[in-house]
DNA sequence: GACGATGATTCGTC
DNA sequence: GACGAATCATCGTC
């Protein structure tokens, strides 16, 4: 027997029920001996109810809950529904935790937007600022700006959230009193209203996910507008800069520092190794391909440098007599000591060289500074004037004025610059 | 806005 | 993995 036949039959207890008996139960009570009165007339009756005005159908449901019949009427909508629900409870699974949505909890999480706001924005910002090799204070408008954007996301995140939960949270009760309501007319079980509101909740999830993507793609974009080091490239400070180039020229035969030397320029200069490593790249490739442009740069910091060593020796030789010149601070990498560009320096005070006005006050303040310590006649006899050239030092290969026996002097301007294509055109410079 | 300088990235080579 | 070379993208100056 089918659900619709035993309905039928449990039904035919309910035979000859007309509609004008519904409206009165002494009516009921005479029709019920008649049995024989079609009992899709009665369901059509009862289906009718939803077509009628809301009082008509008011007064129909009274007359219909104070029917006789009405427990043996719903006793069989149970067990109808009952297998029902069996079938439908074996779709409905425990539904798994949507893999989409612990990614985008984790990130947000990660991001520092949801879960605990002490540490969360400021710490991505902090990590990502040490991935893009700025100084700790370098960025710090940056940061406090990125902390105020990751900050107003997070609010309107966290207010979007409260909206949805408390929208899904009054809608899940209206529909559960509904239900309640309802259940007073019709069969509905406990886990039916479990289901629904289980629906109820799937669909405002898949809400909240757009939320959290929404915001995730929000992070994305403040963090590569903020964050990003290629897009907010800062120039090194000048100190930075002068520490470095000062390095390059003073081992200018081999320019490649070790890992050591890296790490202490690094630590000089308030950036990472990496960053010392790109800027002796980029150096040495520019040097290389325009060594003309250079050369002032080169006689520049060579004059400093010997400048430095001067002080530094007369300091010595004040100290200890006889001077010390290598006498440099331990752990020094010896910038101003065993340098390429102390080659040059004796021709300092002979007027061959060729220097441009610009690098005069320097070769005078030299003068001065030799002519007080009385350093220069030491200087230009110490082993400052060693060459440390390697003997595969060919780093500048095509380079005029490099040779395999001599190492970088003080260049005169009126060198000119490297023939040929590879160093007179150059696609960085024309970017 | 044009232009050069410059730090970072990418790709190929060793 | 370090390096050279090319390139990108931004900065700073005019």
């Amino acid at each position: 027997m089918d659900d619709q036949t035993r309905m039928m039959s449990g039904l035919a207890g309910l035979g000859g029920l007309s509609q004008a008996d519904v409206g009165d139960p002494d009516g009921v009570r005479k029709s019920l001996g008649q049995p024989q009165q079609d009992i899709g007339d009665i369901l059509q009756q009862i289906m009718a109810i939803t077509d009628e005005s809301l009082d008509e159908a008011q007064a129909r449901k009274h007359a219909l809950n104070c029917h006789r019949m009405k427990p043996a009427l719903f006793s069989v909508l149970c067990e109808i529904k009952e297998k029902t629900v069996l079938s439908i409870r074996g779709v409905q699974e425990e539904d798994p935790p949507d893999p989409q949505i612990m990614r985008l909890d984790n990130m947000l999480l990660a991001e520092g937007v949801s879960g605990p706001e002490k540490g969360g924005g400021s710490a991505a910002a902090a990590a990502a600022a040490a991935a893009a090799g700025g100084s700790p204070n370098d960025g710090s408008i940056e940061h406090s700006d990125y902390r105020a954007k990751l900050a107003q996301i997070r609010q309107i995140y966290h207010s979007e959230l409260e909206k949805y939960e408390q929208a899904c949270s009054e809608f899940t009760n209206h529909v559960m009193n509904l239900l309640r309501e309802q259940s007073r007319t019709r069969p509905i079980s406990p886990k039916e209203i479990e289901r629904m509101v289980a629906i109820i909740h799937r669909k405002f999830s898949s809400i909240q996910m757009q939320l959290k993507q929404s915001t995730c793609e929000a992070v994305m974009i403040l963090r590569s507008r903020f964050l990003d080091a290629r897009r907010k490239r800062r120039n090194f400070n000048k100190q930075a800069t002068e520490v470095l180039n000062e390095y390059f020229y003073s081992h200018l035969s081999n320019p490649y520092p070790s890992e050591e030397a890296k790490e202490e320029l690094a630590k000089k200069c308030a950036i990472t190794v990496s960053q010392v490593s790109n800027w002796f790249g980029n150096k040495r490739i520019r040097y290389k391909k325009n060594i003309g442009k250079f050369q002032e740069e080169a006689n520049l910091y060579a004059v400093k440098t010997a400048v430095d060593a001067a002080s530094v020796s007369a300091q010595a030789s004040q100290a200890n007599s006889p001077a010390t010149p290598n006498s440099g601070s331990p752990g020094s990498y010896s910038l101003s000591h065993t340098g390429d560009a102390y080659l040059g320096l004796r021709s300092l005070n002979g007027e061959g060289l060729g220097l441009t006005p610009a690098l005069q006050p320097q070769v005078d303040t030299l003068h001065r500074a030799t002519h007080l310590t009385a350093g220069y006649e030491e200087l230009s006899a110490s082993s400052l004037f060693t060459s440390h050239l390697d003997a595969n030092s060919s780093w500048q290969d095509g380079d005029p004025t490099s040779t395999s026996t001599t190492t970088t002097t003080l260049i005169p301007p009126q060198i000119p610059s490297p023939p040929g294509p590879p160093c007179s055109i150059h696609s960085d410079t024309s970017n």
